[in-house]
DNA sequence: AGAACGTCTCGGCCGC
DNA sequence: TGCGGCCGAGACGTTC
């Protein structure tokens, strides 16, 4: 899935290859509209120049200097492509972002995952509002994680995928990042040492800036701008590996349902 | 057809 | 005890 780290790539590609460029046109699939006003749209985005591409959390803020700002969230499986102008012939694109020789497509998530917002008004838009730390910025110490921890109930994996947290955390990285802290995904929030929260920050710097340096996880539907895929997926060390020897200890790794999802992790090496 | 999982909703319960 | 807020199970949506 698309996690932090491959919204992190997104982001710094679409900052090499599109900002200061000029949308000409604004095509949306029809019948595709679901939830977003098209004709509002075409009129914010076309003949706007992208000043900027940032990212808050899982999601993607493309400021324009029409005075907005478009939002994308990828969910799940949603890609953004740059490619030329000829060879768009996907069936699934839903959006597409017309410059001078090429074009930027948003394929595979509905256009209700785009929300198109006055610049002014992001500081007070809820759903980013709500979002906590993030973890690859300076500010991330393990006193702030320590901080963050205190008081919270609930187990370590729920935790980790709680948004309002730590912002960019996804199901394939928050097991990852508790094999590679040693610490069970069961374990209550509460129930930390001073030395497993320091291991458990290093965890998640580490693991995020591992899957950034592989250029993100490929293993579903994430790509990059010009489609070639990223390799975090051949370094997994638990997700995916259910029945297959730990690195580490050679156990079984096992899989459980935590919080509604898959949940993979080594029983020897994490307690 | 079922599993994948991000987000939202809602019922219940924790703890102030 | 009352209550606000937090937690987590379940639902929904989308794709392969």
């Amino acid at each position: 899935m698309p996690e932090l780290p491959e919204l992190e790539i997104l982001k710094s590609e679409l900052n090499v290859h599109v900002v200061g460029r000029r949308v000409q046109e604004v095509i949306i699939s029809e019948g595709k509209e679901d939830g977003c006003s098209v004709s509002g749209l075409k009129a914010a985005v076309e003949g706007a120049a992208i000043l900027q591409v940032e990212r808050r959390g899982k999601m993607l803020i493309l400021h324009l200097d029409s005075g907005f700002s478009l939002l994308i969230h990828l969910m799940m499986v949603g890609q953004l492509l740059l490619s030329s102008l000829c060879d768009s012939e996907r069936k699934d694109v839903r959006l597409i972002l017309r410059f001078a020789g090429d074009e930027l497509t948003l394929g595979q998530v509905a256009l209700r995952f785009v929300r198109l917002v006055p610049t002014s008004e992001l500081d007070e838009l809820p759903e980013l509002k709500k979002l906590g730390r993030e973890p690859l910025s300076d500010d991330f110490t393990p006193e702030v994680l320590e901080r963050v921890l205190t008081k919270r109930r609930g187990r370590l994996k729920s935790f980790l995928l709680n948004q309002s947290h730590i912002a960019g955390i996804g199901n394939t990285y928050a097991d990852e990042i508790l094999f590679r802290a040693g610490i069970a995904p069961t374990r209550g929030v509460s129930s930390l040492k001073g030395h497993e929260i320091e291991r458990l920050h290093t965890s998640i710097v580490e693991t995020l800036q591992q899957g950034l340096e592989l250029g993100g996880s490929s293993e579903m539907a994430f790509v990059h701008l010009d489609g070639s895929k990223g390799s975090f997926q051949d370094h997994f060390r638990v997700k995916r590996r259910k029945g297959e020897p730990c690195f580490v200890c050679g156990a079984p790794i096992e899989k459980t349902a935590l919080g509604g999802r898959g949940t993979y992790f080594c029983p020897q090496c994490q307690r």
